[in-house]
DNA sequence: CTTAATAAAATTGGATCCAATCGACAATCA
DNA sequence: TGATTGTCGATTGGATCCAATTTTATTAAG
């Protein structure tokens, strides 16, 4: 278990255990940390967090909700498979929800956010770290679709995006670094920029369609 | 407490008691039996289905991670409050997942799909009782959506269907009874017979997207 | 009479303990 | 030899108990 260090590290922060070993979790999971089929002993995890089993037991019960464990009576709980059906899956929920959330949100834009937005682009260009380029990457979209004023719909595509995330390195894999996207990237902001919302949501919808592509044929491959 | 009857029923069908509780707020708290703003108690809702708190406390986080109630630490849960706003949120999440399911699934729709959806409909224009009518409906939708063969996405699209009943007396007071919907149903059920993609698609859109203004007018007239 | 401070009650968060269930391995029988 | 059954260990589900926090009631001061 090499998320020990993380641990002592952040309590403090939350308010309540659960928060805390919720969080911790769903990080470790999305970032491939604890990878999918890894079972999750209840009685582990409660000596690794220094907690007791119960903050385990609810936080295991919310990520079940999130679809990031699976869950089975007496059985217990398994970090959710990641396969390329399931990555079609979130790529096709990504590819209704995001389009969708940049129309209603394109019009609401401020000069501000666009330039916050660029700033993450440029930022996404140096950085060599892949856990804070999918971060960057998850906070550009997002800053995109702020404006929407759907918080349900914004808090789903936040959910998605991050699952993505668990599939970034195989999308780096498939398609190369400089390859990931950045040009549409620029041209989805072009577009926003411009007020174009037709233009920005074809752009996003073959960003995205792109991406799961990219993934389906490395799983093809192997 | 008007729910205290099912209780005491459906209690063996079970494998656990968490899966019980949760299965039994989650239905009252869509069905309208516990209304927005509720607090529920952990000790009241024990007492009431004869378990500990445990089992309660579980679902709750279950029901948080699903949007139905509201958490606060140590303040406890609260059913989530309906509004325009929260409608609208719900509406727009369903008028981007539903057509895209709908384009998945229609070319491997089958006879008996449509025969099924047709009795569905057939059975809505006689039932009296709105929450049957409400089960109906999403049965209907579902039927429709069912090959498009992404388990996550129809689980998302089920949930936000749910949830939609939660607004359903609401659409009813608006528009009347046999104003909601069924000519849109059988259209879209015609343009899926006939394999017209985009034709059901649009249908579909504008069926969400009416159920939602009339959603909003009522709450603007009142 | 209003407001601030404080103490008591109610409620949730967390820990420990016990019971129920599942999996593996061994023993028995066909 | 193979299948079935039974027992034991491991693990989760549930109950009870204690601690921490919030809220409410009360009291005192302005």
């Amino acid at each position: 278990m090499e998320f020990a260090d993380l641990i002592a590290r952040g309590r403090p922060r939350y308010r309540t255990a659960t928060a805390f070993v919720e969080d911790v979790l769903r990080e470790a999971i999305l970032s491939g940390a604890l990878a999918g089929g890894t079972p999750l002993r209840q009685e582990e995890l409660a000596a690794a967090f220094d907690v007791s089993r119960m903050p385990v037991r609810e936080a295991l019960r919310q990520l079940e909700a999130q679809a990031l464990v699976d869950f089975a009576p007496h059985k217990g709980a398994v970090v959710t498979e990641i396969s390329a059906s399931d990555a079609a899956d979130h790529y096709a929920i990504r590819a209704a929800l995001e389009p969708a959330a940049l129309r209603l949100s394109l019009p609401h834009l401020t000069a501000e956010d666009l330039a916050r937005a660029e700033g993450l682009l440029a930022e996404m260009d140096t950085e060599p770290d892949m856990s804070r380029l999918g971060d960057l990457n998850r906070r550009f979209h997002l800053v995109l679709y702020a404006r929407a004023g759907r918080p349900r719909l914004i808090a789903l595509v936040e959910q998605h995006l991050a699952a993505a995330d668990r599939y970034l390195r195989f999308h780096f894999a498939a398609l190369g670094r400089d390859k990931m996207g950045q040009h549409e990237h620029a041209a989805l902001l072009a577009a926003a920029s411009a007020g174009d919302a037709g233009e920005a949501s074809r752009i996003l919808t073959t960003h995205i369609e792109t991406a799961a592509r990219g993934i389906e044929a490395f799983f093809a491959a192997r």
